[in-house]
DNA sequence: GTCTATACTGGGATAGAC
DNA sequence: GTCTATCCCAGTATAGAC
């Protein structure tokens, strides 16, 4: 009895998403043919439509992707100290920041956001988890961390929005993870009032 | 002889980006027929294309319009003190977070930004100008006004950075515009260590 | 299971009447 | 100048060979 191999089903199925991957990157969804997506992948239409619905499931497959590694890493962070569990918390958020795919996918991805539910469902599952931790720790450095002025809330989406909007810049000419991020702390902590001589 | 009435034809051309605006705004730039342009206007599509050569010539005519006028006003500001210089640059380029509209025609927008290059170009003469006068008015804050810590090209860069990350968040829910404004206010104060009780 | 060839749909742009 | 009817093409998804 002939049975599918489960291990190279997955494979291909994962081929075909780095493939896609780099597709919508490069030229958005709508710009992104399905034949793109085969001759990335190197199948031929009718293999992708066996792993997959449609176009679109292509892409939130990938989307899926990005949510269960960043919740997962998310869910694992867990220093007892809240300034250091913050710092970890902003560089996962952060991690992509040198890829220059990230951000051209982004653009993509906010593209679909007024049109397609599913990505914002998608999207806001991870900023719920983001701004749950990150509203944690927020508390813990107002009590007794010296950060001063904030609801906890508050300072959790503004994190948040400060970061998204280093994702728009980082597909541009000359930019610079390692100084960005760099700057990205001066920024909070500064904002957060953590550096005790500015408190 | 029978002529143009050129006031006429620019009303009409101007009704037709009106109507346009909010389509893009509702369907993003690809989903947004131009049966749907044209029934947002009220004309046929012979009419449309008497007016724009194209679809995506629409869309540019839009994005000329809010430029001409962004640029127009940001050079427009003229105070001596920086300080009042600066908070007049930020109010000017949050002036749209109170057009739930104006976040989803951004979002429109980003997702054109990796396809067509001329939104790039457009996106760009904005985003110099507002670096222009922010630079210029940092280094002022940097010399006498108080801020510290900051190369002047990479705080206005920081600060064009965290509002566009604002405009991300204005199409949420419960997205309160006023509150944000006086939120970010405090973000840059703090950052640009211009607070004297904090510098 | 995978590929190639093709049917079908829908939207952009045009031609021509008024 | 404006509208309606229509052409044409691109792109998705399928059918059927291997």
């Amino acid at each position: 009895m002939r049975t599918v191999d489960p291990v190279r089903h997955a494979a291909r199925r994962r081929h075909i998403l780095e493939g896609a991957a780099v597709a919508f990157a490069e030229r958005g969804f709508d710009n992104t043919t399905v034949k793109d997506l085969c001759s990335a992948a190197g199948v031929g239409s009718g293999t992708l439509f066996h792993y997959f619905a449609d176009k679109r499931a292509v892409f939130h497959a990938l989307l899926d992707l990005d949510r269960d590694t960043t919740v997962a890493d998310l869910r694992a962070i867990a220093h007892d100290d809240p300034a250091q569990r913050l710092w970890a918390v902003v560089d996962r958020l952060t991690e992509d920041l040198s890829d220059p795919a990230a951000g051209a996918f982004m653009l993509a991805i906010l593209g679909q956001l007024t049109t397609d539910p599913r990505v914002g469902e998608i999207l806001g599952e991870i900023d719920r988890v983001a701004e749950e931790i990150l509203r944690d720790t927020m508390e813990d450095l107002l009590t007794n961390g010296g950060a001063t002025g904030w609801d906890a809330a508050d300072a959790a989406t503004w994190i948040r929005s400060i970061v998204d909007g280093l994702y728009l810049r980082c597909a541009d000419d000359g930019f610079d993870p390692a100084a960005e991020q760099a700057r990205l702390r001066l920024v909070l902590t500064r904002m957060l009032g953590l550096d005790p001589a500015c408190g």
